[in-house]
DNA sequence: TAGCTCTACTAGCGCGCTCTAGTAGCGCGC
DNA sequence: GCGCGCTACTAGAGCGCGCTAGTAGAGCTA
């Protein structure tokens, strides 16, 4: 952390734990400027070499930290953007990792703000815009279409995984007809007929995939087959539908397509404890190829976005916006495809 | 999002975006001053009912809002938490929900800074000092005693899951012994005598659930079947020891202690994979009970860590802290328990 | 020597807010 | 009529930094 000082040994104080350092301690620990230190720190033009070693050697000696608040209250851009998630959903926690690097490369700094269920996405957000965020990135936001607007209005927004008819914000998102286009065609090829859907109701994504499940069933002439169940896109969500398939006096489908990956690992739960073998009994397909349906033992065939692109992309246009080469209200989308993993397969006779 | 205001739809501008109000622009709509203004937003006595209303009803047609970096700024305490912990670790997840609705009620805002494999603990942390964390909670880290001796120097830090033998820090934490004990007897007493534990090195936690299971292991009366397979935290580390086991000359054992659940889920994949029956032919027990652990149908037995009391004491210690009514440097341990679910079964006679 | 340029610095305002120390105005009792 | 206390408000100094406009001094010409 702090560079090693045996002189301020941390063992030091039990007790006062002094004011934090600031830029004029380390001015006049060298006796100079205020404005000498600041250049320092910024790595601009204007001190010399041994100068620079210097003040180093002063900040670190006194523990003297640049304070951020300060800075971005001082200087017209913060750089600093916001991003909003959902803590318990993986495939957003995938596009945070994504997000860094593309951040650091343009100069940005991340304030995060989870989504809990104690903690709305208006919270959130708020937390976020208060924080001086210069744009948003708002991973599959729940909020009303309204509400989005009116925060676009406000600073530079940029949806991910959702899509929107008339906002002023960018969107960047996956194609998700042709993925849940494919997820049929895969699950068709392997001979089953009775393909149900458990979609996410008005979540992210969601009605772009359940009408591509509708559309796609009648393509293969299975439109009498289309049977969807209301879910959403959480564990529980699927849960409850399996549960709900279960007691249902209809025969169970042979292949179940959910609305995302967490969804589809909720019904596996609770098939595979009511013994219905995976994927000799039903087959399930999930959405969004999270972290969690390739490396545990849930092997979950899934519909892969291009999250590191994803990220890139949401960054990049939020630094477009930023900078004013662009008007806001751009949609960007991307290729998704389908990977085949353990939880699918050819239907057993009965 | 911003109250609904007829008067400047949220469509009106594609282009301009004009600065963000300020208090100043407030107190200036009334003909009030900002001191005014600032009293009624930070809800303190001083402003008539009248005044109050007015003033919040032309914040909010002006679409204002306090700037917190300059709030922390002027005043002296932040009142913001900075959290640090580790995205793919469902378990951080778990305590980061937790954490929010204890630091709302005692009155703290929470910064979040993720760990991700291209962004390590140091940067995380350095994100969180700079946006003015008065104080930091870190979840399970990984850096040096030493560093975080340092840290500890320089403001209240109150380390989650991991335990240190002399740093001018605040710990919160299970009790790992009886936890990992629990886990040993259980297996024991189903009958398994060939217990191995894949370790998680030195990450937080490991050293002692290690000691732990030697110890019990030799309780038993089973120390010379003590076999550790070293491991890390991660669902990679779980795989490759799997792959190891596999691979290796020697019996599998009858059933692995995993450091924490993700390592165990990793086990549990490449021993599916393999066709290893669970929990016939191998029993496996992981630690934390994340909400993986029992939602999905992975369906781990585990070690149930409490999660909301933890969160609320370690948000409790950091606030004591602040207050300054204790010195850093209080343990506090939490009894954990074992949660057994379906990974783990009699050993099948060979 | 004056005049120029260039490097290496400094003075001081302002970012949006909080907070202390006030003041203006009012009703009150004596 | 005067001081008193109270409510409702204001002036203005800072919080730690960034940044613009400046200056002092060295080196160089002519």
């Amino acid at each position: 952390m702090t560079p090693r000082n045996p002189r301020q040994p941390s063992d030091r104080s039990p007790a006062p734990r002094s004011r934090k350092p600031t830029m004029a301690d380390v001015a006049a620990e060298l006796g100079v400027s205020r404005a000498l230190v600041s250049l320092v720190f910024r790595d601009q033009p204007g001190a010399s070499p041994e100068t620079r070693e210097r003040v180093f050697e002063a900040a670190a000696r006194l523990g003297y930290k640049p304070d951020m608040a300060a800075r971005l209250l001082a200087r017209g851009r913060s750089k600093v953007l916001g991003v909003l998630f959902t803590a318990r959903n993986p495939h957003h926690v995938d596009l945070v990792e994504a997000i860094y690097p593309t951040a650091e490369e343009l100069g940005y700094d991340l304030v995060l703000s989870a989504a809990v269920p104690s903690r709305d996405e208006h919270k959130a957000i708020e937390a976020l815009v208060g924080h001086r965020s210069e744009a948003l990135l708002l991973c599959g936001p729940t909020i009303s279409e309204e509400d989005i607007a009116d925060l676009g209005a406000r600073l530079p927004v940029v949806v991910l995984g959702r899509h929107l008819k008339a906002a002023p914000v960018d969107i960047v998102t996956s194609y998700d007809r042709p993925g849940a286009r494919e997820v049929v065609d895969h699950l068709v090829a392997l001979g089953h007929r009775d393909i149900a859907h458990v979609d996410g109701g008005s979540r992210p994504g969601a009605p772009e995939r359940r009408r591509a499940y509708r559309d796609a069933m009648r393509f293969h002439g299975l439109a009498d087959r289309i049977r969807i169940i209301p879910g959403n896109h959480t564990e529980e969500g699927g849960q409850d539908a399996a549960r709900g398939m279960l007691a249902s006096d209809e025969a169970l489908p042979t292949a179940v397509f959910a609305s995302n990956d967490q969804c589809a690992i909720g019904l596996l739960d609770v098939f595979t404890r009511a013994g219905v073998k995976i994927p000799e009994q039903v087959s399930i397909v999930g959405y969004d190829d999270s972290h969690i349906a390739g490396l545990s033992h849930i092997d979950l065939t899934t519909v892969r976005q291009d999250v590191p692109r994803l990220a890139r992309l949401a960054v990049e246009a939020a630094d477009e916006q930023l900078r004013g080469v662009r008007e806001p209200g751009a949609t960007l989308k991307l290729e998704s495809k389908l990977v085949v993993r353990g939880t699918s397969g050819p239907p057993t006779q009965r």
